[in-house]
DNA sequence: GTTCTCACA
DNA sequence: TGTGAGAA
């Protein structure tokens, strides 16, 4: 057994995503919205973040922060899809 | 507690 | 870009 669970665990529902993200419902929701993050859905249509996309979401507030937009951040997503580091 | 829609600044 | 109000 691997004790630890993998980043791509999406087990958290948007409002513990508010809590480590410090946004708001709505702005998770509005991420989403724009195809900044692609989080997991449950039988009851729920969002569900896994480490990666409540990272992912911090990311995305820095980039909104420091003056960048939809389309800049789409275009920091596309780039660290590119490559790993 | 979570999701969706419409309208506004 | 981010938010308020109403309904399920």
């Amino acid at each position: 057994m691997k004790g630890n669970i993998p980043r791509s665990a999406a087990c958290f529902p948007i409002s513990v995503v508010q809590e480590i993200t410090s946004l708001s419902a709505r702005q998770i929701r509005y991420y989403e919205e724009q195809g900044l993050i692609d989080p997991e859905r449950n039988q009851g249509n729920q969002r569900l973040f896994s480490m990666n996309d409540i990272d992912r979401c911090q990311e995305i507030k820095e980039l909104i922060d420091q003056g960048l937009n939809i389309a800049g951040i789409k275009a920091v997503l596309s780039a660290r899809n590119k490559n790993s580091g």
